[in-house]
RNA sequence: GGCCCGUUGGUGAAGUGGUUUAACACACAUGCCUUUCACGCAUGCAUACAUGGGUUCAAAUCCCGUACGGGUCACCA
């Protein structure tokens, strides 16, 4: 049978990592078998649709390089692919379970629903629905919609035994039957709920393997009674732990930035991202981390998905992020740093922005460092450190080193980086240091910093009025 | 609160009964340059198997209890 994954989001205009994760999962199962990577989106909720959101996905998708073999904006006879638009389909399945004695229509509104609630919450008891609307006559239920009295359609849920949910992560997990409450299937706004939607979907669709977050593991018995009382075959389930930020507490949208698109905006690589998402909360059997999206196909194993949570890093993800930039070529780098760099640079030649650029490449984490880094050549006043300082007054051939290479930056007639490099080593052979005590005092003066690119890059492009002005 | 799940150093993690005095990576610390990469390299760090008991010749690995953390109990997804 064709492996057949989905990713099933809502359209809410906002996807952060733990969703991204959950979709890169999907993806690589799917390539892994060859098979297929659906798009469906999941708007049963009115209240919550977002303008544009089914565009925001696709974009997001796209940028991190999965192809969608099915979807909104490519079907393949399993359409439609957005809920809404299925509508018909849910209520003819809904009615079938009716048909079949093994749902039934409840006219039940939310306040009688509401008091229910109240009542047992008094008791202390657990709330479930009682099932009395599965107990009206015939007469009473024909009487009922002819006067158009809303209603939803519930599911009789078994009352006694254990439902067994099947998880390719978690293993065998026994659920209660006893807490199971009648579960709405049908809305009274004719909308299917998530749940009843989502097993109608997976089953046309042919999906063969559902990932999602494992807050949806308990609900699993659920579904597992609805594809038992339709009698279709169930999806392979695969639950996977939460994505925490780093704070470790529950990702949010107020958290900040741990959605993909504010990742991207700081100059995150979505190859980057994608690479390092992957390895939070699964591992390779071998010790590789940086993988090419086909590698990660290859390598991908879905049993060996953690059970246990884990916290993002901010950090680690720079450090992929900085493999990711080392990999670009020079021409490619200069176009997507470009769209990071805010510095004025009207007065400044091309030639001279991407030389900085360039050498600040191998520095770089991620694209909007770029306008810290180069802080100092588009600053006059330059302001060292409490170490630099200290470092300044640690030995008295310091302040000879700077006159002397003041002296030989003053005598030059023409300015590159191997008249530079000429300079420092004069300064080197007259006053015969090296080290540290050589290159460290030129560079704290010219650039304010202890640590940099090249040196003799770093001055062309400072360039020679302003280094002498600093060598003081 | 009931039910479900989890717990290896600051973080991601390897490990599925002996080869583990527990890998690897990030982070952190220290040291090392200016005629090949300080963007790098080297070294180190951390009293990491939540805890108590059991099974076993042997347990991070199996079983039970406890603690802690999380999830879930909607006409939300």
């Amino acid at each position: 049978m064709k492996v057949r994954t989905r990713f099933a989001p809502s359209p809410t205009g906002y996807m952060h990592i733990g969703n991204l994760r959950t979709a890169i999962f999907e993806y690589l199962l799917a390539k892994k078998y060859n098979g297929s990577f659906i798009l469906r989106i999941e708007d049963t909720d009115q209240t919550r649709e977002v303008e544009g959101a089914i565009d925001f996905i696709y974009k997001t998708l796209e940028l991190c390089g999965f192809s969608i073999d099915e979807g909104p904006n490519n079907d393949k006879r399993y359409g439609p692919y957005i809920q809404s638009e299925r509508k018909d389909v849910y209520k003819k399945y809904a009615e079938e379970l009716v048909e079949k004695g093994k749902a039934y229509y409840c006219f039940c509104s939310e306040e009688e629903l509401e008091a229910m609630r109240k009542r047992a919450e008094a008791r202390k008891r657990p709330f479930v629905y009682d099932g009395r609307c599965s107990r009206l006559s015939k007469e009473k239920i024909a009487e009922n919609l002819a006067n158009g009295i809303p209603y939803v359609i519930r599911q009789k849920m078994p009352k006694t035994g254990v439902t067994v949910v099947e998880d390719l992560i978690y293993g065998k997990i026994k659920i209660d039957n006893s807490i199971l409450d009648d579960q709405i299937l049908l809305k009274s706004d004719g909308f299917p709920t998530y749940n009843f939607a989502n097993v109608v979907d997976d089953h046309l669709m042919d999906i063969t393997h559902v990932i999602r977050g494992k807050e949806y593991l308990d609900q699993t018995a659920k579904y597992n009674l609805l594809y038992e009382a339709f009698g279709w075959e169930k999806p392979t389930y695969i639950h996977v732990a939460m994505v925490l930020g780093e704070d470790g507490n529950k990702l949010s949208k107020r958290n900040g930035d741990a959605s993909f698109m504010d990742l991207y905006n700081e100059g995150f690589l979505p190859s980057a991202i994608v690479n390092y998402l992957c390895l939070l909360g699964w591992s390779p059997a071998n010790n590789q981390e940086v993988f090419t999206m086909d590698e990660l196909i290859n390598n991908f194993d879905e049993t060996r998905i953690s059970k246990s949570s884990s916290q993002y890093d901010v950090k680690k993800l720079e450090w992929f992020n900085h493999q990711y930039i080392q990999k670009m070529p020079d021409e490619e780098y200069l176009a997507w740093i470009k769209k990071y760099f805010t510095k004025d640079v009207s007065n400044k030649s091309d030639e001279w922005v991407n030389r900085l650029l360039l050498i600040y490449k191998s520095h770089l984490n991620y694209g909007k460092e770029i306008n810290e880094l180069v802080e100092n050549f588009f600053n006059d006043n330059i302001e060292m450190n409490a170490e630099a300082k200290e470092f300044m007054e640690s030995d008295q051939v310091i302040e000879r080193v700077i006159s002397y290479f003041k002296a030989e930056l003053e005598k030059l007639d023409d300015w590159n980086v191997d008249v530079i490099n000429t300079a420092i080593n004069n300064v080197k052979n007259a006053l015969n240091v090296k080290g540290k005590l050589l290159y460290m005092p030129i560079r704290i003066k010219a650039s304010g910093l202890m640590h940099g690119p090249d040196l003799a890059d770093t001055i062309y492009l400072i360039g020679k009025d302003t280094v002498i002005k600093r060598l003081k």
